[in-house]
DNA sequence: ACGATCTATAGCTTATGCGCTATAAATTTA
DNA sequence: TAAATTTATAGCGCATAAGCTATAGATCGT
């Protein structure tokens, strides 16, 4: 499961995973923090012209969150499959 | 130096942060990534407008990376950061 | 194949980001 | 405290995001 991301591309492809996961569709996703389908599909296919505000919302009804930490030079898909 | 971000604002923190950390200012940050000292100010003071690709050059500025991951159920303001 | 559901695309409108430049605050340093 | 540096704010012009609605394309189940 990708979960490093380090471009709007890797983003929305982690995005769309942990929709999925959640067994949410792009509508019922939007609807839970106000953004409308064609906009989370934009996201999920890595519009770098998203906003951030935008990204939060999506994150909020996922229930994900955000890290931000220095760049590995070694890979980092470690840790058991949490989701 | 890792940190959580749920909102634009707690993002603009990190960001601003990890700048200083490196001894950089904004227009020294921007020059690396092409972009304007006013919008690295905009994002540092947590702009929910800024969009994804102006966030993603910046990390790499800063040579940073973000992460996706569930959101802690431990609530978020437990590491003694103010936020 | 068919119908139902889901995702992608499009046009319109309004709002806003960003680069650019200039300048005003605020902060640091001597 | 004055000068230098750094950060914040503002206006302009251009480009584009996002909401809305509609619909085309894709996918799934029967």
């Amino acid at each position: 499961m990708i979960r490093k991301a380090i471009s709007p591309e890797n983003l929305g492809s982690v995005l769309r995973e942990a929709r999925k996961q959640k067994g949410l569709n792009q509508t019922a996703t939007g609807k839970l923090v106000g953004i409308d389908q064609p906009t989370v599909s934009k996201v999920e296919q890595g519009s770098g012209g998203t906003q951030l505000g935008t990204l939060f919302r999506l994150l909020a009804a996922l229930e994900l969150e955000m890290v931000i930490q220095p760049r590995s030079k070694t890979d980092v898909k470690n840790d058991g499959d949490k989701w």
